[in-house]
DNA sequence: CAGTATCCTATCCGATACTG
DNA sequence: CAGTATCGGATAGGATACTG
């Protein structure tokens, strides 16, 4: 390994630090706003709490996150990027979209895909252009275990948007449904989020207005817009 | 380890390729115009055949690089980037701007830091800058193990450059001492080299015309120009 | 909830030796 | 020279259980 014995180039360096199993995505979700030890776990679902813990540690260690108390309430630690840090993006952005075009290794999708999908795709939805009201709109995701089927999006007055794996008991007002194939196809760009409702692929039930706005308010992934080869 | 469970997301899919111990620098090599095993292998002193063998099939399979039989008369085969290979150059070039701002660990440096240092060094001079004759140039380095201390540059007629570890038989023109801290600071481009020349840091001795134009010929890093916080 | 400690296993890398 | 095969040891990551 490179690090039994440090080298000068400050390739190698960087690689030391950012190149470590799991980093990579870690940054990808503090870059994206990500502060607290759970919002890390239940955006990369796979990774182990106790990798986690020394992942962050080392990030701390090498200056790119900051630990600091929470902010308001909450108990535990939040997570928030440095200077240097927040320069990482452009190296984690490079490298998302080289991958968004070049790998096409097809992963087999399930449960943790879905799950960490869902809660970009929460972060991502555009409230602005969205009537000012309480409402839900139900995504449902075919051929994934159960538990990671139903997902609910509440989208409240205040402009804020939660995501619940339970019915908020509201009624649904938009309910959209589609292979997880289907599903990452479109959050990815791949294929327009249009052509696959008109081909079938993707179903739309309930409010006219919420389903012909869908393009607007549903905010695929920050590499969706990359151009393909 | 991500590679159990393949996600969808391009950066973990990036990540699963290009982080692999090691395949930063080769990738590096391979963007800097390498081709052949042993120039990969003397860029990378501490990198262990058999890994060096591993890495070349998995990004050749990977679709990164591409094996030929070599052009000329040398046996073995060549590596050459692919398009998705040479499109991974922003993702290497950012590591590296982000480590040569943002990593100020110490390495100790030594014998491996000097050889590819040097060999670095052979292929960014500017030979175009100097008289079309064929003389040589004496790069000392103190304060790592002999037998990486002493290098000599020589300069073609034809604007070839080679890079030896014996004397190869020509009057030296210049000689450039410094110990391999100062070479280090230089080369990054954390110092510039006339500051360390008049610091007293590094020293030259012979040819007055290659001393005064030593800046425009001796190629720093591709990262040194980076800004630096 | 927000992590940390322990333990065990899998893997992966380097050393060495070997081959066309 | 240009790699590849084998092997043994280190290490790092997951599972699990635990704590304030």
């Amino acid at each position: 390994m490179e690090d039994k014995d440090p080298q000068f180039c400050p390739i190698a360096q960087a690689a030391d630090i950012v190149t470590e199993s799991w980093t990579p995505l870690i940054l990808r979700e503090a870059l994206m706003g990500s502060h607290r030890f759970n919002e890390f776990k239940r955006a990369i679902p796979q990774i182990s709490p106790s990798t986690l813990s020394r992942r962050l540690t080392t990030l701390t260690e090498a200056g790119i996150l900051e630990k600091s108390s929470s902010r308001d309430d909450a108990r535990g630690l939040e997570y928030h990027l440095t200077e240097a840090g927040e320069e990482l993006r452009p190296v984690i952005i490079e490298l998302g979209k080289w991958g968004i075009r070049w790998v096409r290794r097809k992963a087999n999708l399930g449960k943790h895909d879905a799950a960490a999908m869902m809660w970009d795709m929460k972060r991502c939805v555009d409230a602005e252009v969205l009537p000012d009201e309480r409402f839900v709109v139900k995504i449902e995701i075919r051929g994934v275990e159960k538990r990671a089927r139903d997902w609910w999006l509440l989208f409240e007055e205040d402009g804020n948007t939660d995501l619940c794996l339970q019915p908020p008991g509201h009624d649904v007002a938009l309910k959209v449904v589609a292979t997880m194939e289907t599903w990452a196809d479109v959050w990815l760009g791949h294929r327009p989020i249009h052509e696959a409702i008109d081909g079938g692929d993707m179903r739309l039930e309930g409010d006219r207005l919420l389903q012909d706005s869908i393009e607007d308010w549903i905010g695929l992934s920050v590499l969706a817009p990359t151009p393909r080869p």
